[in-house]
DNA sequence: TCTGGGGTCCTAGGACCC
DNA sequence: TCTGGGGTCCTAGGACCC
């Protein structure tokens, strides 16, 4: 606990509903709702402008769309969030070098190691220079908490929101946590609130004064503790810059409940091969498999098996996996397939610019595989696969870039029966027109996300110099890579 | 049309070893 | 041939976070 409010929490605002409204001028100022589309998909992010109605993160979509029918209904576009996140992340490694992001929108700095005085004002002075150098170099807000801990700093942040900055100083932690819910420390979730909520414990307040030896009876030893102490206020947890990867996995939810069970063996080999594709691309290998497997009735269970030393071979992962799977009664239905790695080895030697223009290669392939968790069971099995090899059907998600050889760039405002809908904007211009093509209209193709505010700066556009020799593939929907930037308009 | 996807950390029991 | 104690590894499940 420090004397001087020197650990920042930055927590961008309502983040890929944000990206999404910067992009497409005709969004601002309206609900937008960013999440996976399909019939089983939640609510990544809403506007503010959704949130009145009731929407939130993790809402069932079905149940937002219920509440907010004339949102614009948004896929996820993770080459933005990542190109802006990183814009964001590059202005704190300007106020210190130990930055610890949370996520694409989220991290803790240290302002103290950063070399900044150590007083109310100058932390202040900080933090608002941040949130309007985040603004001219992004377009978007970012909300700002200062205190003594890491805790405090993520409760101010989150009392300052939407676009706004406070300041907890250090003495007056205790009065204004103690009438708090419980809810609001970090680590209490909806079991521990109820657990605690059973014992007549509501607030800060309260769980101090239960006492640490009562609140580990209650939570056990770890959490029961750590509890107790930030009820206290107490936080002695440092910014820590990096942290190792621990696992890496990947799951898709079906649309239709898998049964047979032949397909569910090639979903988990599918799955398998995606992880050690991102375990490959991250440098790393690992010992232990986990199958993951969620049933008709959400019931999950996970199997796991730990071999004699690291792998990042797809055929291992692959057979591990599929005899993990041999112990899952699935004849009910499954809903979710998993498979992860984790006990992770740095990666056995190997050269790295391989792995470098691999990773690239990647990168396309989840960029087509993962939205949407399409599981192929209602679309068919292949179109993802026929897509790669001919370009044949594509899939114009909602929200995704597109560019037209007459009309320049836009975006896909919806999609059926053949037809698709494109709204004819760039995040600089005025709201567009709205025009309709047949989805294998020529014209039409995949375009890239623009940046947000001056097409200037941007290092990275598109078919960069890095495109491995694999680029010239760049044939799906999705991000597009490898499309031409042919000049126009 | 109930409930995504990618993570982290903790607990508890059994195996195994000293 | 009644039985201790402690450490580490492995497996399964659960809570929590964004």
């Amino acid at each position: 606990m420090r004397a001087a409010p020197t650990i920042l929490h930055l927590d961008m605002d309502a983040f890929f509903a944000a990206a999404e409204q910067a992009a497409k001028p005709s969004l601002r100022g309206k609900p937008v709702i960013v999440g996976g589309l399909g019939p089983r998909g939640v609510v990544a992010t809403a506007s503010y402008e959704a949130r009145v109605f009731g929407v939130h993160s993790a809402m069932a979509m079905a149940q937002a769309r219920r509440l907010c029918p004339n949102a614009a209904y948004l896929t996820p576009r993770f080459a933005l969030y990542r190109r802006v996140s990183e814009a964001v992340m590059a202005l704190l490694h300007t106020l210190s070098p130990l930055v610890e992001p949370l996520s694409l929108d989220e991290a803790f700095v240290d302002l103290e190691a950063g070399g900044t005085e150590p007083t109310v004002g100058a932390a202040r002075a900080v933090g608002e220079r941040l949130r309007a150098d985040i603004r001219a170099v992004t377009g978007l807000t970012g909300s700002v908490g200062l205190a003594g801990s890491k805790m405090l700093a993520k409760i101010a942040s989150e009392q300052a929101k939407p676009d706004g900055l406070v300041v907890i100083e250090p003495g007056t932690e205790r009065e204004l946590l103690g009438p708090m819910p419980v809810r609001t420390l970090p680590g209490v979730g909806p079991a521990t609130a109820e657990a605690l909520r059973r014992a007549g414990i509501h607030t800060v307040a309260e769980t101090r004064e239960a006492g640490e030896a009562e609140l580990v009876r209650l939570l056990g030893r770890a959490h029961g503790a750590s509890l107790y102490l930030m009820s206290c206020g107490r936080d002695e947890r440092p910014v820590v810059a990096e942290r190792d990867t621990k696992s890496v996995s990947v799951e898709d939810t079906f649309d239709v409940d898998l049964t047979d069970r032949t397909r569910v063996q090639l979903e988990v080999a599918r799955l398998a091969d995606r992880c050690v594709r991102r375990l490959r691309a991250a440098g790393h290998s690992g010992r232990t498999i986990v199958l993951k497997v969620r049933r008709y009735d959400f019931s999950t269970m996970t199997r796991s098996e730990t071999l004699r030393g690291p792998t990042d071979d797809p055929a291992v992962v692959r057979e591990a996996a599929a005899r993990l799977l041999e112990s899952v009664d699935t004849t009910a239905g499954v809903r979710l397939l998993g498979v992860g790695v984790s006990g992770l080895a740095d990666f056995t030697q190997e050269d790295l610019f391989a792995q470098a223009a691999q990773a690239a290669h990647e990168a396309l392939e989840d960029a087509e595989a993962a939205p949407g968790g399409e599981g192929p069971e209602t679309a068919g099995p292949g179109p993802e696969e026929a897509a790669e090899h001919t370009g044949a059907p594509r899939r114009w998600l909602p929200g995704v870039d597109v560019r037209h050889s007459e009309f320049g760039a836009g975006w896909v405002q919806g999609s059926g029966v053949g037809r698709v809908t494109v709204r004819f904007e760039t995040p600089w211009s005025e709201p567009g027109r709205v025009r309709t093509f047949a989805v294998d209209d020529p014209a039409l193709e995949p375009g890239e996300p623009l940046p947000l505010l001056a097409p200037a700066e941007e290092p990275e556009p598109g078919p960069g110099p890095h495109d491995g020799p694999g680029a010239a593939t760049a044939p799906g929907q999705g991000s597009g890579q490898g499309q031409p930037v042919t000049s126009s308009p």
